[in-house]
DNA sequence: CGGACAGTTGAATGAATTCAACAATCGTGG
DNA sequence: CCACGATTGTTGAATTCATTCAACTGTCCG
């Protein structure tokens, strides 16, 4: 494992990363998660700057509102454990979930454009954020050119993400969806050292469906179907991967490379 | 109108807005689309800067590449006149259009994370083009903070408006769908100074149902209801929208403020 | 003029939704 | 620590909206 270039020192840790885990923006790519890292390539003096705007471990609790469509955009988020969805609406109530966010991923970044947020953050179970000021971001940006690089790339990542979803609520049947978000769930846990094949589902099936346009009710059945079939095993939250190829072959996933 | 500061004798014309067209941000981002103006705000030296690393009047026949995926990330392209149409694929095949793009609108901005292009851009009718040197853009960026900047901002409004089309795509049923999708044709031809209520689709049915996630049939049944219940009317690309309220209230549109 | 493509419409089919009833689990307060 | 209400998940049956398949028309362009 080589050392991290660049980063020598440095006491922000916006993302808790496990040590063990190399910092490299093309892996991280690669597999289909955000950037991991904001400050990526920072010098000493710039870290000290990013550190002056860095607000530490807020916490959230189940349920509890990060920020909702409309609010001035105060706040970047970087999660720091735990789980948050994003979502938005329509006039008459309708809601989509259009993200589900772990550890070491970023929050807000569709309010830059208008200074509000456009969308609602909630968390799923306890969970501890790290917020840069939105404001301070801005003349930050204008001193330290590799930062806002940084998030251009971070960005550039998010729209292409946004792609696939769309392709996937445009595309694809229920069983298909379905795999493809045990797939992606299980390669953005194995990006972060958790286990690849097995592990908790923090939305709930409502939530699940929302995300991948279906209701509910076809989450269950399924997933029960999927667990017939011998490709998964599931307990209310607690999934496990048995058959991954097969679960690959029902998703015929990803955008061809 | 009044004259554009700070933009005071430049010769680059990433966009060919229309002379009358005062070119503000805020206003941009309101009316949904884009930023219109990439070089907004910035001073006659950098715009010096800029010009150097822009290709100008590139032109694309209908149904040509401009890139496709896996393709190396050379450019960014701006949109002088014409439209073009973005997709993903699956590996078995299946494509989803991601977006249709007018004059005024940037291309390829996905592809900066991983340094190729995810997904493909294909010219819908005669189109001419500004690009955008994506190597020297990097440079560029870190010496006009401004320049990157706004291109946070497009980005970010790039993601906002995926977020749009998630929420249609996921939640929407088949006739909400072509309001919304007339409706917000009309406001990006409105920015630009077109008719608001009358204007022509460069895409096919075809295409429109996969934008949208229905069927080419579809799209005509429901089109043909519009027609015979006085909303519209169409002439095959040429359609005129007569009752716009009306429109609205079957589109039910829009992210809740 | 004729072939190709784009668009339209009908009929049969099907995948997913909706409605409904029920089961399992959680969590909070007595 | 248990009980009970609330939440979350599961399964069946009827329904529906959109798709698929097919035949046909109109329009564009060489």
């Amino acid at each position: 494992m080589e050392s991290m270039q660049g980063m020598s020192g440095s006491k922000v840790t916006l993302l808790p990363l496990p040590p063990t885990q190399q910092c490299e923006a093309v892996a991280c790519a690669q597999c289909g998660v955000y950037q991991l890292c904001l400050p990526l390539g920072l010098h000493q003096a710039d870290m000290t700057l990013l550190e002056s705007v860095v607000k530490r471990k807020e916490t959230y609790k189940r349920g509890q509102l990060l920020f909702r469509p409309g609010e001035r955009f105060d706040f970047i988020y970087a999660i720091r454990s735990g789980s948050v969805k994003t979502s938005v609406c329509t006039t008459d109530g309708r809601v989509q979930i259009t993200g589900f966010h772990i550890a070491g991923e970023l929050l807000g970044l569709s309010a830059l454009a208008s200074g509000h947020y456009s969308s609602e953050a909630r968390a799923l179970e306890t969970t501890s954020v790290c917020r840069v000021e939105a404001e301070r971001l801005d003349e930050l940006a204008q001193q330290i050119p590799s930062l806002q690089y940084q998030m251009l790339k971070i960005m550039s990542g998010q729209i292409r993400q946004d792609e696939e979803l769309m392709l996937l609520l445009g595309r694809r049947n229920a069983e298909e969806r379905l795999a493809e978000y045990l797939i992606g769930l299980s390669r953005r846990f194995a990006a972060r050292n958790y286990s690849a094949t097995q592990f908790h589902l923090s939305m709930s099936r409502g939530d699940i469906g929302n995300y991948l346009g279906i209701a509910e009710e076809t989450v269950c059945r399924i997933l029960s179907r999927f667990q017939n079939a011998g490709l998964i095993a599931i307990k209310r939250r607690e999934v496990r991967l048995i058959d991954f190829p097969q679960l690959q072959a029902v998703a015929r996933l990803s955008a061809a490379a």
